[in-house]
RNA sequence: GCCUCGGUAGCUUAGCCUGGAUGAGCGGCUGAUUUGUAAUCAGCAGGUCGAGGGUUCAAAUCCCUCCCGGGGCUCCA
């Protein structure tokens, strides 16, 4: 079989000069011998072994994959320039000439400018690389097996992408399904459920890449703006975002949520320095693995010295390691709300779903050894199920990710914890093997919530490290006296914060598509309950049953307008429940309550209305029903004045 | 970071291609209306057209640079 090695250089200028003939060199004209072109992709290129019948089409591949490289970095001209050392197994001579000059007649067939530097001959050159992300680039062109007929082609290309993919990655996708026996399934084998949205489905497509276009706002990021929850400030590094109060008051319920579930669970809380000396030794080590996502501040001499953590490990790693730990105290559970910041390239930045800075529930566990670590591994795994739960995430609204190391998968007692996992999980899981381990962990779990716009992130997440103890010099005693490194459990139980709300946001959107009436978990709507007189003289019976109400977020719009008015503001507020006051009501001592919840949503050509549930009951009844739906979660008051009048806007229309 | 699309009043936007005094709706303010389940009526105020530079007699409009945002690529400890 027949190979193509690439090299993409994407530059300011090449220039090349033939300087000596080797012993396969192709004639060449005296002006062909001195180039300088600018603005270019320089293709580096080296043909390997032999198969006469795949010239056409390896031809027609490599120059694919030039033109799509050229039109993605924006080059203006293409230089093809053929490259033994990228090889050891290099093709005939005449196969290289051959495939290089079909090359060469395919680009400029396809209206490229294209330069083909002479094959065989010693050359000088100089070349400036732009430097970009996508300045270097290699790509492996595999031919055919055995050069087939042509109906396979199709076939045959898509597995060598799926291989390419693949040997980029150094990973395998599988799917494992609830039943029982299990095992790995070949992706291609799988059959996703053909009904409704599979959202499996669209997240493998999200991790196996392949994404389509979407020319969109995402929809979170109107709403965050609209329901005044959050927004950019452009006075400040991007991705760093501005909350209003009642983003505020989402964003701290969910934090005191998050902080009491894990309390729960057993972990002491702690507070770490938000950032940290660039020459600590085990700091570096790890910075040097990740430079480029620092946010890193000047020292002594305008070099980086200090850098902003971008998670809590370091902060409780170093902490640890001081720690006088005996295996009686292990697991440890060590927890931190941490504020996190990680300079993401601007590109990848995305309202709530992507920040440079955002809030990291981040709690590691020091296990004695891998058997603890597997245990604490699946209760924490229900753990993060329970607290996404609290939250308003059911399992059907996010994909299960299942990742290990091949070694790990290979001892047996492994396999049946996998499937153990997938048995709780209750549906299809996404399974990544990695050939080797690259990072600090040999398995992890995440679950990933996928949004309306097809894009997969992670919420909840568990690794195991086998790393990091031994890194930063964390020990503890066993019982035989002895210091042992312990094994690290990494767990956001619910993932960071600000992501938590945007799926809030974009799952709502999603129920709205559906047609139902979007809208916030009643503990953390701000307003949660919304009275409306109906006219100035019922304000007076309103001030009265208020205290009752005492517990729950209430509010009253005793602005000048018309009922209408203020029940389409309270439904584009999302208001659970709004509470009608009239003359009626007054009368009989009750409330009309409209249950956000239970009304339905008519599409349409604004023909029909919206079916709304309407309830009549008393104050008490009210606040009996609202209380017990939110009692078991944390509660602020209103983070503003009750009275709408008096209220600022923080944002218009 | 690269490619690409966009930025006009607090918000949503018309005008831009084809240069010739920024127009509207919502919101705000004032007045009238005291209202029964998805927008009451009228009036008023509100704009260095993202910033800077250039072309032109003349720039929101054409060109360049930068900033901010969306999408794609890439990446995600």
């Amino acid at each position: 079989m027949k190979k193509l090695q690439l090299l993409f250089i994407h530059s300011d200028y090449m220039e090349y000069e033939a300087k000596e003939k080797t012993r396969v060199a192709e004639p060449i004209s005296e002006s062909r011998k001195k180039e300088r072109v600018e603005e270019v992709l320089v293709v580096f290129i080296a043909v390997e072994r032999e198969d006469e019948k795949d010239v056409k089409y390896m031809v027609e591949k490599a120059s694919e994959e030039a033109i799509s490289v050229f039109h993605k970095v924006g080059a203006e001209r293409i230089v093809l320039y053929p490259y033994a050392h990228l090889s050891s197994e290099l093709a005939s001579p005449e196969r290289s000439i051959e495939i290089l000059r079909g090359m060469e007649e395919d680009l400029l067939s396809r209206g490229v400018e294209v330069k083909r530097a002479p094959f065989g001959w010693y050359k000088s050159f100089t070349l400036r690389c732009k430097g970009h992300p996508l300045s270097e680039l290699s790509r492996k062109i595999k031919g055919r097996e055995g050069g087939g007929a042509e109906a396979e082609e199709v076939e045959v290309e898509k597995l060598s992408k799926a291989l390419e993919a693949e040997e980029k990655a150094e990973s395998h996708f599988f799917f494992m399904d609830t039943g029982g026996e299990g095992g790995l399934i070949r992706t291609e084998d799988f059959e996703f459920e053909l009904d409704k949205r599979d959202n499996l489905q669209k997240f493998f497509v999200y991790e196996s890449e392949k994404r389509r276009a979407v020319d969109k706002v995402p929809p979170h990021v109107e709403l965050m703006k609209r329901l005044e929850i959050a927004d950019y400030e452009p006075s400040s590094d991007p991705g760093n975002l501005r909350f209003y109060p009642k983003g505020k008051l989402i964003k701290a319920l969910l934090e005191e949520y998050v902080r009491n579930s894990v309390a729960e669970y057993g972990a002491v809380e702690v507070e770490t320095p938000i950032m940290y000396s660039t020459r600590h030794p085990s700091l570096k080590d790890y910075l040097e693995r990740f430079p480029a996502r620092q946010y890193s501040m000047a020292g002594k001499g305008g070099k980086p010295d200090l850098f902003l953590r971008f998670s809590a490990c370091f902060g409780q790693f170093l902490m640890s390691k001081d720690m006088s730990i005996s295996y009686k105290n292990l697991p440890l559970k060590i927890f931190e709300l941490a504020s996190s910041f990680r300079k993401e390239k601007r590109g990848e930045l995305v309202g709530l779903r992507r920040l440079r800075k955002f809030t990291m529930p981040d709690m590691h566990t020091l296990c004695k050894d891998m058997g603890e670590a597997l245990k604490e591994f699946k209760k924490q795994y229900e753990l993060c199920m329970r607290v996404l739960e609290g939250i308003g995430f059911f399992t059907k609204d996010y994909e299960v990710a299942i990742r290990f190391t091949r070694e790990f998968y290979d001892d047996d007692a492994n396999k049946g914890f996998i499937d153990e996992l997938v048995r709780i999980a209750g549906k299809p899981v996404l399974i990544e093997m990695w050939d080797q381990r690259f990072f600090y962990f040999v398995l992890k779990f995440e679950f990933n919530f996928v949004d309306a716009l097809g894009k997969a992130s992670a919420l909840s997440t568990v690794q195991i490290d086998v790393e990091n103890a031994e890194r930063y010099g964390i020990k503890y005693v066993d019982a035989n006296g002895e210091e042992k490194s312990p094994i690290i459990l990494h767990c956001s139980p619910s993932g960071a914060i600000e992501r938590c709300m945007y799926a809030l946001l974009e799952r709502a959107y999603l129920e709205k598509e559906r047609g139902v009436l979007p809208m916030l978990p009643l503990w953390l709507s701000p307003t949660q309950l919304r009275i409306i007189p109906v006219a100035e003289r019922h304000l007076e019976y309103i001030e009265e049953i208020l205290p009752v109400l005492n517990g729950i977020r209430t509010d009253v719009d005793d602005r000048e307008e018309t009922v209408s008015k203020k029940i389409r503001d309270a439904g584009r507020d999302w208001i659970p429940y709004v509470a009608v006051v009239g003359d009626k009501e007054v009368e009989k001592n009750t409330l009309s309550v409209t249950i956000r919840g239970e009304s339905s949503k008519s599409e349409s050509k604004g023909e029909q209305r919206q079916k709304q549930k309407v309830e009549e009951m008393d104050v008490f009844e009210l606040k009996n029903r609202v209380g017990e739906l939110i009692k078991s979660k944390p509660f602020r008051e209103l983070p503003f004045s009750y009275k709408l009048s008096e209220r600022a806007r923080f944002v218009g229309g």
